[in-house]
DNA sequence: ACCCGACGTTATCGACGCTAACATGATACG
DNA sequence: CGTATCATGTTAGCGTCGATAACGTCGGGT
């Protein structure tokens, strides 16, 4: 049997599989949990405690899924594989994401900034191989906004805010704006015309 | 003396500039509003309706400085302006932000529509001008939930998310993409380079 | 005159978050 | 071994909440 503070997250966090944070009652939850009232308390504080601490090992989830993708040698891409572990978290755990990202009062856990360290890390591994033009905080910031963003959006509007093209073309922008992967077409059509400029001149010839 | 049902809305709204929405009761807001309690009931069926009802009253607000903005030629800086009228009006508003951005259960004010279609005539402009390089769908949706999620990110972890340069630098990228403004620095360099080389052989010399 | 819809008053319900007071159990230490 | 200690369980209760019932008032329109 594990101690009674497992028990409680474990029923909290199964309740809000179903139900809205709102929706979950200390009643239900030390009925799932098979504790009294005043354990949660004793543990917690009061309701917000627990939530918050629900939503902390949403963050634990959630970082561990993300850690579990491997880190290749292309820094880009494992940013966006990211981005895209992280809008597949917001959509399969509704309830659990809100409660993570918009915490109600002061709760504020602090699983945030441990998400923000670890794109930061992924940041900087794109910043060694020369591909980051941003600095590393103002791309961090501007890259976790858009997919909180685009995954808020989803789940309080799923039409048509839901639709993944969405997701994927705020990821490729942000993205390609950070790391300068995305290339005005024109910069392509400008940089031949004067290789093949400058090849005329200096006499190779076309 | 306004109607009932004006008095609640304003009550209602007055008391979410200071707390929470779930922090008002339904008690307070029938002393500030001076009606008896039945009289939410049938006016909005319950609690929810109410908030529904105060959110699409926001959205009246939201929209209405948003249409405040007059309509410039160029459609491009006033995309820009209208996210910063966004971002302002939340960082202004708070509760009221957080109800008609992330409402709670199946509550969905339909404002949130409006504001699409306000989005889309805005970018249907920028189209006609020229100025548009992607599907008004996609670039709308994109926008609007980029802004979103600068706006809650601030809310929620104002330290280091409130910073306005976030807000700034992901108008400017997500607006740029959308519209093709934003340049990559090396077509700039490519495109001189270009003209020079040209210049030389067509020879009028530098 | 009549009714009917809009609004107000009072009282009450069950559920909620939270707490007090006390009982139990296991462990640590003399 | 005895006992103090702490984590946990049990019961009962407080005050507040959202929501409803029942009833009363007033004014306007056919």
């Amino acid at each position: 049997m594990p101690t009674a503070r497992e028990r409680i997250l474990d029923a909290a966090t199964t309740l809000l599989a179903d139900k809205d944070a709102l929706a979950i009652s200390t009643r239900d939850i030390c009925a799932e949990a098979q504790v009294g009232m005043p354990e949660i308390y004793r543990q917690f504080g009061d309701k917000q405690g627990l939530l918050t601490a629900v939503a902390d090992l949403g963050f634990q989830k959630f970082l561990a899924s993300k850690r579990a993708n491997p880190t290749t040698d292309d820094p880009v891409a494992d940013l966006k594989t990211a981005w895209d572990s992280h809008t597949t978290f917001a959509l399969a755990n509704p309830h659990l994401y809100r409660l993570m990202f918009t915490p109600a009062g002061s709760s504020k856990p602090q699983g945030i900034s441990e998400a923000r360290e670890l794109l930061h890390a992924a940041l900087g591994r794109c910043l060694n191989a020369g591909r980051l033009r941003l600095p590393i905080e103002t791309a961090g910031h501007a890259i976790l906004s858009a997919n909180v963003g685009v995954c808020l959006m989803a789940l309080s509007f799923p039409d048509p805010y839901a639709d993944p093209s969405v997701s994927a073309t705020l990821r490729d922008t942000v993205i390609g704006k950070a790391t300068g992967e995305e290339e005005d077409p024109r910069l392509g059509t400008a940089t031949l015309l004067a290789q093949q400029l400058l090849g005329t001149l200096t006499g190779q010839g076309e």
